[in-house]
RNA sequence: CGGGGUGUAGCGCAGCCUGGCAGCGCACCGCGUUUGGGACGCGGUGGUCGGCGGUUCGAAUCCGCCCACCCCGACCA
C-alpha cells in the first residue's frame, strides 16, 4: 500500500476524549474512528490487523475440528422467547419490530440460533461431536461504553458452540478450547492468564475467562502467587480462619447514638471491626413460572468484610440483585444503620459462614441509636441460608495453600462456558442415543472479541513513540520509507518485496524525513526499511526493527532476502511460545 | 440511572465572566527554498460557534429546554 493514497491519516494529537493508551494510539495511528458511544469504524489498517487476528482464530478453531458458518445478526423474537431470555434480559438487548409488526432482536450472542439449527440438523449420536463457529457482529447496549475498543456496544466476536452427546464429550471439547484459546492469544502476541469465572447470564456449570492483566481492566482478579490459584473476584474463594472460641455472653442492648456505620461503631465501643456484624440490604428479583417476584434480602457479614454481590446472587438463586431503597428496609421494621436479623420478619436472611461461627458479635438492635452486644448465631437468630457471601480482598488467605492472595485488574478477552442442556432442552434440540432414547444435545459456548483483542495488543505493545506490533497482527509486516535520492530504488524494492509475498506499507509521500520516521514509529510495523541517498552511499538499504534501536545496512540485492528472513525469525519467536498449558478447573 | 465534565475548522485549544468583524497552533492547498528524526518564507482554503427557543437594536457570549460525547459509580462480556 502506498501511503500517499491511504485512507486514514495519522494525527499528532489524540482527540481529547481518548484517555487510555490503546485508544489514543489506535486513533492517532489511523486504525479506528469513533462513530458514536461504543461504536467504531475500523479504518483500512485496523481492518487488516483485525483480519489477521480473526485468521488466527480460524486456524485454531479449524485445528480442533471447528466448522465455520455464519449466523444472522437480526433474530425473530420467538427464539429468544422459547429459551426465556427475551424476558430475562433487560435493556442490554435491543428490540424492534419489522414491517409486519413482528418482534425482532439484535443478536447479543448466538446460543439460540445454534440450538435452533441443531434441532433441525442433528438427529443421531453418530453425528456427534460437532463444533461450529462464526465471526459476527454482536450488539449489546451497554449502559457505559469506555476506553476505546475495550468496552463497546457493537463488536465482532468469534463465538463457537460445541455439540455433544454427553458431559464427557463436552469436557473434551471444553478442554480443547482451553488450549486453543491460549494458542490464539499467544499467536497474536497477547499475554493472558485463565481464571475461574462466574457463569452469569449464560447459565451452565463451569466457566473460565481469559484475562489480559492491565490497570485499564474493569475486572478484579484474585491471584495466589504461591500455588497458582486464580479466579475472578466475583467468585474468588478464600480461607476464613476459625475465630477464637468464646462462651456465648448475655445479649445486651446498649445506646449508640449517632453511630450508624461499622467504622463509628468499632470506635465508639473500642472493639475491632471483626467483632461486629454488618447488615447489607438488597432487593432480589426471582424468575418463576408465575412471573417475577421480588424479595428483600438481608445479608449479614462480619464487620471487617464486604458482601460479594455475585456470590450472594448465586447463593439465593436470584435473577437480579440491586441495593434496597430505604423505604423497603423500613417496611420490614429495620432501621438502616442499626439493623440486625434479630426479631425481624419479612426478609430473606443470608448469613456468611464466618458470622455463623463467630461468637458475641455486636449488631444492630433494629432501633435508631441502639445496638446489641454479644449476638450469637443460632441462639439469637437463624438464617434462611448460610453461605460464603464475602468478597475476597488483597492479603486474604488462599483457599488452597493459605498464603496471602493478591488482587489485580484485567480485561476479559475471552471466555469459555460449559452450557449443558440449558438451550438445547428449552428449544428441543434432541438426538437419539445408541439405545434409541431421545436426549438433548449437550452444549458449550466459547467467545473471543476481535476488537477488544486488538485494543489489548495495542495496550501491551507500545512505547512513548507509538505502537509496536507483533509480526502476526501487524497490518503490514514492512514499513518501507523512501527519502530523497532513494525514490527509484525504493519503488523497485516495493515491487520486489510484494512479489516475495510480504505485506508492505510504502511511504512514498513528499514529506520530510522527520515526519516519515515519526509516522513509522507511531504506526509501529515490525520492520522498517529506509532507502535514501545516504543509505545507498553506505552500501544499500537501512534495516531496522521497530522494537530495537540498532540499524544496519544491507546491500540492495539482499534486502528482500534479509527482510523475509527477519519475518521468519519474528514468526519463529511467536511459535516458540505455543506450548501445552495444563488444564485447571 | 445517579454524580462530575465537555461541545467553537480534520485534531488540539483561546474567545464567553463584562453581548458589538470568529481567532490561534497543527493539518490541508499554491509558489519558492529546504529535507536522515514532527523545516522555513510568502500567499491561500475550510465554521449554520452541538440543536431549538427566548431576551436584546445586536447572541459563540445572557436565560430556558433538548441532544451528543467523555470520566466516576451502578451495570455488564
Amino acid at each position: 500500500m502506498k501511503m500517499s493514497h491511504m485512507f486514514g491519516t495519522t494525527m499528532r494529537q489524540a482527540p481529547s476524549e481518548a484517555e487510555t493508551t490503546s485508544h489514543q494510539l489506535l486513533v492517532r495511528a489511523g486504525f479506528i474512528r469513533q462513530l458514536g458511544a461504543g461504536i467504531y469504524s475500523l479504518m483500512p489498517m485496523g481492518k487488516r490487523s483485525i483480519d489477521k487476528i480473526e485468521n488466527i482464530m480460524r486456524a485454531e478453531m479449524n485445528a480442533i475440528g471447528g466448522q465455520e458458518l455464519f449466523m444472522p445478526v437480526v433474530h425473530p423474537a420467538d427464539l429468544w422467547q422459547e429459551t426465556g431470555r427475551w424476558y430475562q434480559i433487560g435493556d442490554e438487548m435491543s428490540r424492534f419490530k419489522d414491517r409486519k409488526d413482528h418482534d425482532m432482536v439484535l443478536a447479543m450472542t448466538h446460543e439460540e440460533v445454534v440450538a435452533d439449527l441443531a434441532r433441525r440438523e442433528v438427529q443421531s449420536y453418530k453425528q456427534l461431536p460437532m463444533l461450529v463457529y462464526h465471526i459476527q457482529t454482536k450488539w449489546r447496549d451497554d449502559p457505559r461504553p469506555r476506553a476505546g475498543l475495550i468496552r463497546v456496544r457493537e463488536f465482532t466476536m468469534k463465538d463457537s458452540y460445541s455439540l455433544d452427546a454427553d458431559e464427557a464429550g463436552l469436557d473434551v471439547q471444553y478442554r480443547a478450547h482451553y488450549q486453543a484459546y491460549f494458542n490464539i492469544f499467544r499467536r497474536a502476541g497477547l499475554p493472558v492468564i485463565s481464571v475461574g469465572a462466574d457463569v452469569g447470564m449464560m447459565g451452565g456449570s463451569l466457566a473460565h475467562e481469559y484475562m489480559y492483566l492491565t490497570p485499564v481492566g474493569e475486572d478484579t482478579l484474585v491471584l495466589c502467587d504461591a500455588c497458582g490459584y486464580r479466579a475472578n473476584r466475583q467468585i474468588a474463594r478464600f480461607r476464613k480462619d476459625q475465630p477464637a472460641a468464646e462462651d456465648a455472653a448475655v445479649l445486651e442492648k446498649v445506646a449508640t447514638p449517632g453511630v450508624s456505620t461499622i467504622e463509628a461503631l468499632a470506635n465508639f465501643l473500642s472493639i475491632p471491626k471483626a467483632k461486629t456484624a454488618k447488615a447489607v440490604f438488597m432487593t432480589a428479583t426471582f424468575k418463576g413460572d408465575e412471573g417475577d417476584s421480588q424479595k428483600l434480602v438481608f445479608a449479614v457479614v462480619r464487620g471487617d468484610m464486604e458482601v460479594n454481590e455475585t456470590k450472594l446472587t448465586n447463593a439465593i438463586q436470584a435473577a437480579e440483585l440491586r441495593p434496597a431503597h430505604e423505604e423497603e428496609i423500613r417496611a420490614i421494621g429495620a432501621a438502616p444503620g442499626y439493623a440486625s436479623p434479630i426479631g425481624l420478619q419479612g426478609a430473606l436472611i443470608v448469613v456468611d459462614e464466618l458470622v455463623e461461627r463467630s461468637a458475641n458479635l455486636v449488631a444492630g438492635a433494629n432501633e435508631e441509636g441502639f445496638h446489641y452486644l454479644n449476638t450469637n448465631y443460632g441462639r439469637d437468630y437463624k438464617a434462611d441460608i448460610v453461605a460464603d457471601i464475602v468478597a475476597a480482598e488483597d492479603g486474604y488467605a488462599c483457599m488452597n495453600c493459605g498464603q496471602p492472595l493478591r488482587t489485580s485488574r484485567g480485561v476479559e478477552v475471552g471466555n469459555i462456558f460449559k452450557l449443558g442442556t440449558r438451550y438445547s432442552a428449552s428449544l428441543g434440540a434432541n438426538f437419539l442415543d445408541a439405545e434409541g432414547a431421545e436426549r438433548p444435545v449437550v452444549m458449550g459456548s466459547y467467545g473471543i472479541g476481535s476488537g477488544r483483542m486488538l485494543a489489548c495488543i495495542a495496550e501491551e505493545h507500545n512505547d512513548e513513540k507509538g505502537l509496536i506490533w507483533p509480526i502476526t497482527t501487524a497490518p503490514y509486516e514492512v514499513h518501507l520509507v523512501s527519502l530523497r535520492g532513494g525514490e527509484a530504488i525504493a519503488a523497485e524494492l516495493y515491487e520486489e518485496l510484494r512479489i516475495a509475498g510480504l505485506d508492505v506499507l510504502f511511504d512514498d509521500r513528499d514529506e520530510s524525513p522527520g515526519v516519515k520516521f515519526n509516522d513509522a514509529d507511531l504506526i509501529g510495523l515490525p520492520i522498517r526499511l529506509t532507502v535514501s541517498e545516504r543509505s545507498l552511499q553506505a552500501g544499500g538499504v537501512e534495516f531496522k526493527l521497530r522494537r530495537d534501536a540498532e540499524r544496519s545496512i544491507v546491500p540492495q540485492n539482499q534486502a528482500v532476502r534479509a527482510t523475509v528472513d527477519a519475518v521468519g525469525a519474528l514468526l519463529a519467536e511467536i511459535e516458540a511460545a505455543i506450548v501445552p498449558v495444563p488444564f485447571e478447573d
